[in-house]
DNA sequence: CACAATTACCTCGTGCACGATGTAGTTGCG
DNA sequence: CGCAACTACATCGTGCACGAGGTAATTGTG
């Protein structure tokens, strides 16, 4: 067991404090980027998947981005509201509803070709260090997820 | 010649995404250790650069989290009104003001003993990851500051 | 001294982000 | 069938997070 209490600035906080920091800070850089577009972060990370998949309900957008209802569903009134998509019930399961991308929507794909080489320029990583980058925050989302499982059972 | 456009969804894009949903997934893990203190992840943040440098100008609080004075203001009168902090306008320049902790704001460093290993549980990296991370994150956070300067300027 | 520029801070509006709660619609089971 | 359990969504309240816009105090300049 080790009893070490460590710095009075532990190494974790200042790494998540890193984490918090930068992905402010990109998202900033992506603010810039799809202001023109007048579309938010998490409005383009829609729009990505919907692009990516075509139709999806909303219980499946929520589990691409890993976010609540109580954020997708208003995010995705303000989408519909400017028109890029449109729900509908499904028949078949009334508690279901399918987003889908409008024409307009669709046309965003072409505006926003942009936002990406942006952003790699923003990393201002090689392709191997992304990688290795990518790698390390795979890892802290799985065991942060174990831990946050582990918490939850012991306040219980 | 090249029109090669990159694969539909570029590493970027997953890149920022997996940046984002990690710093998400760890403020959940926060939330959960500081929930018993009644303390939110960014007001834990504010306690922790006042436990390490002392009374601080709401200016100096800005800059060590590097957010918005529209964000710490408020984030500070909750802790002032949860009775933590105390605001004073410093005498000698009626401009700024001066923020310090109170007794129970320093009591509550030792209530807040546990959260740091709870965190670093949740990293699951060993010190030598732990530091790889902090330092491709740290270029991540120069090169992005980089190009929102760049994109500033080109915006203008 | 006047007064423009700067600094430090606050407030407001919008949009996440999440927990809690509510509500239809569907499924499972005796 | 009757009805409890579950699923898929929506809504509400709180707290960031930031840009825009405002105020009071200080500094700089002629």
């Amino acid at each position: 067991m080790d009893t070490d209490e460590g710095p009075p600035l532990p190494l974790t906080d200042m790494l998540c404090f890193d984490l918090y920091a930068a992905s402010r800070l990109l998202t900033s850089v992506y603010r810039q980027v799809l202001d023109p577009l007048d579309l938010t972060y998490p409005q383009y990370l829609v729009l990505v998947v919907l692009w990516e998949h075509g139709d999806l309900s909303v219980r499946e957008v929520v589990e691409q981005l890993d976010l609540d209802y109580g954020t997708v569903s208003p995010l995705l009134k303000r989408l519909e509201a400017r028109g890029l998509v449109v729900r509908r019930r499904r028949p078949e399961d009334e508690r279901s509803v399918v987003v889908s991308l409008t024409d307009e929507g669709r046309a965003m794909q072409d505006r926003a070709r942009g936002v990406a080489p942006a952003i790699g320029a923003a990393f201002g990583l090689d392709e191997g260090d992304a990688e290795r980058l990518r790698g390390l925050l795979g890892r802290v989302r799985t065991s942060a997820e174990e831990q946050a499982v582990r918490l939850a059972a012991g306040a219980d």
